[in-house]
RNA sequence: CAGGGUGUAGCUCAGUUUGGUAGAGCGCGUGGUUUGGGUCCACGAGGCCGCAGGUUCAAAUCCUGUCACCCUGACCA
């Protein structure tokens, strides 16, 4: 039970000016966060609880699917990281800090190297195994732009976990530990209070073969996600694929161009969205053309020389580098320089799929719904416009089979048609391709990655098998941005008054309001009523401040808690308080004190 | 990293064009008033005008440099 004037709850009208996110904005203005630099904030004392609540949530359920704790450190040599060269592939990512000796240590992102670096001198035989040790801490990420308050910090508060075996299946295989934890993070973010979904994710830098992302919903979230309602399928954008589509009627490419190719100025209109509202055209009847550099090997270099990858969609769809990356059969490529590019000949901007043509090295992907010519929909012939491959024009009524500079349709190892694009919501589902797929927006709280044998393979981390022989070690990691998941669930559960919590994770369960604080009748009905609750095992903040009730209602709402119990001279004449839940419209009803907890735990569900 | 923008009181912002004693609202303190949804009144405290140079009799204001922060994109658990 703690009194507000107690604590530190500094409560504002107005947000900070740079704050525009829904949990950025009620979270300062409520007195949870304060920024003290980019991507760097203060937990106040309600934050910290809060943050507290779902820490021991999350510690929870990782100690029940039988995962350790331990505190790994947060300063850590560079070499460590060189030795998996994630000191290149995570880059300007890394923090770095010199010591007076000169040496350079990384500020932890993520703890592959340290973990495996720690169990391997630990771990040297297959009885030991599988392992799953887990960590909450501040992790360190130098974002090239944090933003939206305490969703992308530099700084953040993250449980990372890591699980070793011997084997990807069978009992105590990857496979058993990543099911476990897939439920295991299940149950946290269900007994979080928080709606969300499970979606299939590209790995990323972190790298390894399969990965799922918890995201919780909400409409201002980076990530879109898409579900499809027949099968439960669903995944990040970045990773969906699309169900079959049915090729043209007449094949790919094939048909009549729908008048004769026409150059017209464009002068300053490099985007689609400039030509669209230019020529007066729709997206849907421009070829979008987006250039990419593959980041090859110094021996894929010599060997194959600079590639590129021209991949073209629909002027209304969008590439997805992973999808051209799967294509391309290739492991690494990066939107191509501008500047290089002109140089090569492209005229980024107003490039046409002639411009692969009559290059070396170029690899032309078209996705299926660029690569019509005859519009079965409409009956005639696809009105195409596209890049005029010069500065500042495009072209009118390409033609693939016409205009590209070689037959499209003959067999051609730098031509391919395929999908390439992001799925969009009415795409056919990949598992029940009669089924629409359904889009909506999340906050990634949770990933978590089967690694298999990348980093222990790096490092040498192998063990002695029940065959004498050595194995190397399979891992999985497992992450949950614990700042990050109490910024969600603000952007998820708020109003215009302010924050709304679940009952899991406020900082405290009821807010007692005191209209009178100096009445000592007031005093003591608000001092028995929380001690009757805090005996009932919830947690309880008085505000005890010298205040008008306006204030207090308006501060009550902002803070959010759950539940708000008002004592007030009209409820004390009838023998009772004020119950208000937080996420009731009206004004709360007066209750018998005798009655509160019973009342209470209706509202809050048992304590904890 | 590219483009755009902003740094003045704890917070939100005027003042900069045209150089001349540092301003408002909120918040804070004191006194009064009010007391169930951000009362009202009076008085008061609070500023290295981001930092460093320069121009000038005089710089928040003009010039140069620099740092920080924000937005869009690129990138990203």
């Amino acid at each position: 039970m703690h009194r507000w004037r107690e604590t530190l709850i500094p409560t504002a009208r107005e947000a900070p000016t740079d704050a525009e996110s829904p949990s950025h904005i009620l979270l300062s203005r409520a007195g949870y966060i304060r920024k003290l630099g980019s991507g760097i904030y203060d937990y106040l004392p309600l934050a910290h609880r809060s943050l507290q609540k779902i820490s021991r949530i999350v510690r929870d359920e990782m100690d029940a699917a039988g995962a350790s704790e331990l505190t790994l450190p947060v300063m850590l040599p560079i070499e460590l990281y060189a030795g998996t060269k994630r000191d290149v592939d995570y880059g300007d990512l890394l923090f770095k800090v010199t010591d007076r000796k000169g040496a350079v240590s990384a500020l932890g992102p993520t703890h592959e190297e340290p973990i495996t670096e720690l169990t391997m001198a630990g771990v040297t035989s297959y009885k030991q195994l599988p392992l799953t040790l887990y960590q909450v801490q501040t992790k360190f990420r130098d974002e090239a732009r944090p933003r939206s308050g305490i969703l992308r910090g530099r700084e953040f508060i993250m449980k990372d976990a890591y699980s070793f075996h011997l084997n990807v299946d069978g009992d105590g295989g990857l496979n058993q530990i990543y099911d476990a934890m897939y439920r295991a993070y299940s149950n946290i973010f269900t007994r979080c209070g928080l709606s969300f979904t499970i979606v299939e994710a590209e790995s990323g830098p972190i790298g390894g073969s399969a990965s799922h992302e918890f995201m919780v919903n909400a409409e201002s979230g980076e990530d879109t996600i898409l579900k499809c309602p027949a099968s439960g399928y669903a995944a990040n954008v970045e990773k969906c694929d699309i169900g079959p589509r049915p090729a043209p009627s007449k094949g790919y490419f094939v048909g009549d161009p729908s008048g004769t190719l026409e150059e017209v100025h464009t002068p300053g209109c490099p985007g689609i969205e400039d030509v669209v509202k230019f020529l007066k055209v729709k997206p849907q009847h421009m070829l979008k053309c987006v250039l990419f550099k593959v980041n090859s090997t110094p021996e894929d270099l010599a060997k194959f020389g600079e590639e590129y990858i021209l991949a073209v969609v629909r002027g209304d769809h969008d590439v997805n580098e992973g999808k051209v990356k799967a294509a391309a059969e290739v492991k690494s490529i990066s939107l191509a320089d501008p500047a290089d590019a002109i140089k090569k000949g492209f005229a980024i901007g107003f490039v046409s799929p002639r411009a692969a043509v009559g290059k070396k090295g170029v690899l032309l992907l078209v996705d299926r719904d660029a690569a019509i010519s005859f519009d079965d929909a409409a009956g005639k012939a696809k009105f195409w416009v596209t890049g005029g491959d010069k500065k500042d024009y495009h072209v009118k009524h390409f033609n693939w089979q016409r205009d590209l500079g070689k037959d499209p349709t003959a067999k051609d190892d730098y031509l391919l048609v395929t999908d390439v694009r992001n799925a969009i919501a009415g795409d056919p589902s990949p598992k029940d391709p009669a089924a629409k797929l359904e889009t909506g927006r999340g906050i990634e709280v949770g990933h978590i990655f089967k690694l298999g044998s990348k980093y222990s393979d790096a490092m040498g981390f192998s063990v002695l098998g029940p065959d004498q022989q050595k194995h190397s070690v399979i891992m999985g990691c497992y992450g949950i941005g614990v700042s990050r998941t109490m910024a969600a669930s603000v952007e998820q559960n708020h109003d215009a008054d302010g924050i709304i919590w679940p009952a899991a994770i406020a900082p405290y369960h009821a807010l007692v309001v005191l209209m009178k604080h100096d009445d000592p009748k007031h005093l003591d009905a608000a001092r028995s009523v929380a001690a009757t609750l805090a005996a009932a095992g919830y947690d309880v903040l008085i505000d005890d401040r010298d205040e008008r009730p306006g204030v207090k209602f308006k501060d009550a709402d902002l803070i959010g808690l759950p539940l708000r119990i008002t004592i007030g001279d009209k409820a004390l004449e009838q023998g009772g308080v004020e119950f208000k839940a937080r996420n009731d419209k009206g004004k709360g009803e007066v209750v018998p004190t005798a009655s509160i907890v019973e009342k209470a735990t209706a509202v809050l569900g048992p304590a904890a």
